[in-house]
RNA sequence: GGGCAGGUACCCAAGUGGCCAAAGGGGGCAGACUGUAAAUCUGUUGCCAUCGGCUUCCAAGGUUCGAAUCCUUGCCUGCCCA
């Protein structure tokens, strides 16, 4: 197998679309001839510096082309962050400080270094080239584009078929993203299908400052933990690389079994004949410890599967609860007991004394392994006696009166 | 600048003077079932409380015994015309 064909095996492996692969295919030519890595963009919001799972595909392809000796460039759009890619009716966010942008680009470093390798990685932010743009070059810039062209995305097309506002800046995103491979005079540029419209332009823009357009590569979303809409924080169905050891194996332990072949094929290099003829549950478990043994270390994961097997499979106390609440005499109700309820709601894990209620009216508190149905009931807790609580399907809190 | 249509709970969406804490769907939570699965079924889903009370339907005023519903002003969004 040749050098080219081997690079293009691992490049392609997992790649929605790329266009064009032929340019692709002369561009990795000319770069092994002359010796010359590609320059690999992908970029980042700075806004949301949590990653999960989903932005990990697109790492780890970034990672290929690492192993294959191009320069990866990690941006954090900074600057775009201050528009916010609209995905429905956004509104501008605020700028962030200098200082915020630094912390959250630490947060990166921390995280995406689990994958990538630093000393290979560079990191850019598109503040630099656009902050110090003028007005001038702005409409400079503006002037490249066109509006027909703009409202063939996707999400500004069905926005204005639905009525629902678009404001102009909007369009500065898509337009200085694209600037960006003008700037790092980018060879790739990798993202999200959803994100293919943005990368396109990068092309354009490329053309029309005399540059040879980018090849774009598109990779798949991965579905949140609900196995239908995209992984994302705002949807609340994520699983977050700093997620902690045992929430991480959870989360992926209550995936649908399809979603779990999904997220082996995109997430590990495990061949999936092999995975489908293992029992799903051990499956799971062996990939939910894959995961978190990646980002937390080996100790972590068989920690987190212990505590897993513990609380829900032999449906024992976990010996780390959510939480650890200390009772003083001012919490009780003359001085000596309390309502489940309050107590409930006094954890935390409960948002509000109601829910509590109707939590415990339907069944989903334990005390002492004991279940309790009356909302009213009240405790009279002995001091120094531990009490421990299970709250629902997945909280257990230890509860200790002082003194 | 003019005309028209809208803004309801986490989201979508009914409701057009009292029976509205507000239909229905989605989502969430809980229970059953399981492999902590998923799917399904059932219940529940503003806040506090034993009955009962309190704060909500873009915002501020007003009409009324009584307003999500009527009026006024403002803010926001979309469409059409200029």
């Amino acid at each position: 197998m040749s050098e080219l064909s081997r690079q293009l095996d691992l490049i392609l492996r997992g790649a929605v679309e790329v266009i064009q692969q032929t340019e692709l295919e002369s561009k990795l030519t000319r770069s092994l001839k002359e010796h010359r890595p590609l320059r690999v963009k992908a970029g980042f919001d700075p806004t949301a510096p949590d990653l999960h799972l989903g932005h990990t595909v697109l790492i780890h392809k970034l990672k290929h082309f690492q192993d294959l000796g191009h320069q990866v460039i990690f941006l954090i759009g900074d600057f775009t962050g201050m528009i916010g890619d609209p995905t429905g009716v956004s509104e501008t966010r605020k700028a962030l400080t200098r200082e915020q942008v630094q912390e959250n680009a630490k947060t990166y470093q921390r995280q995406i270094f689990k994958i990538l390798d630093p000393e290979k990685t560079v990191i850019e932010f598109n503040s630099r080239w656009m902050g110090p743009m003028t007005a001038d070059g702005l409409i400079q810039l503006a002037a490249h584009y066109r509006v027909a062209r703009m409202m063939e995305r996707d999400d500004f097309h069905k926005r204005y078929q639905e009525q629902k506002p678009i404001s102009v800046h909007e369009f500065l995103y898509p337009l200085v993203q694209g600037y960006d491979s003008v700037a790092l005079k980018s060879d790739v540029e990798l993202g999200g299908t959803d994100q293919k419209f943005n990368l396109l332009v990068g092309r354009e823009l490329q053309r029309d400052y005399g540059q040879e357009p980018q090849v774009v590569m598109t990779m798949p979303l991965l579905e949140g933990t609900d196995g239908v809409k995209k992984m994302s924080k705002s949807l609340g169905n994520y699983v977050a690389l700093e997620d902690k050891p045992d929430d991480m194996f959870g989360k992926i332990m209550s995936i649908s079994d399809a979603l779990m072949l999904r997220y082996y094929e995109l997430l590990t290099t495990e061949d999936l004949g092999k995975v489908k003829a293992l029992h799903p549950m051990e499956a799971k478990q062996a990939l939910a410890r894959l995961l978190v043994a990646r980002y937390h270390g080996e100790d972590a994961a068989t920690h987190a599967r212990e505590g897993f097997q513990q609380k829900f499979q032999k449906q024992e106390f976990p010996s780390e609860p959510d939480v650890r609440l200390t009772l003083t005499a001012g919490d009780l109700k003359d001085g000596k007991t309390i309502g489940l309820a309050d107590l409930v709601a006094k954890t935390g894990l409960i948002p509000s004394k109601s829910e509590a209620r109707r939590l415990i009216i339907q069944g989903g508190l334990e005390v002492d392994e004991k279940k309790q149905t009356d909302a009213n009931a009240v405790l009279t807790p002995v001091s120094g006696k531990t009490y421990r609580l299970k709250i629902g399907r997945r909280k257990f809190a230890v509860v200790e009166l002082q003194g």
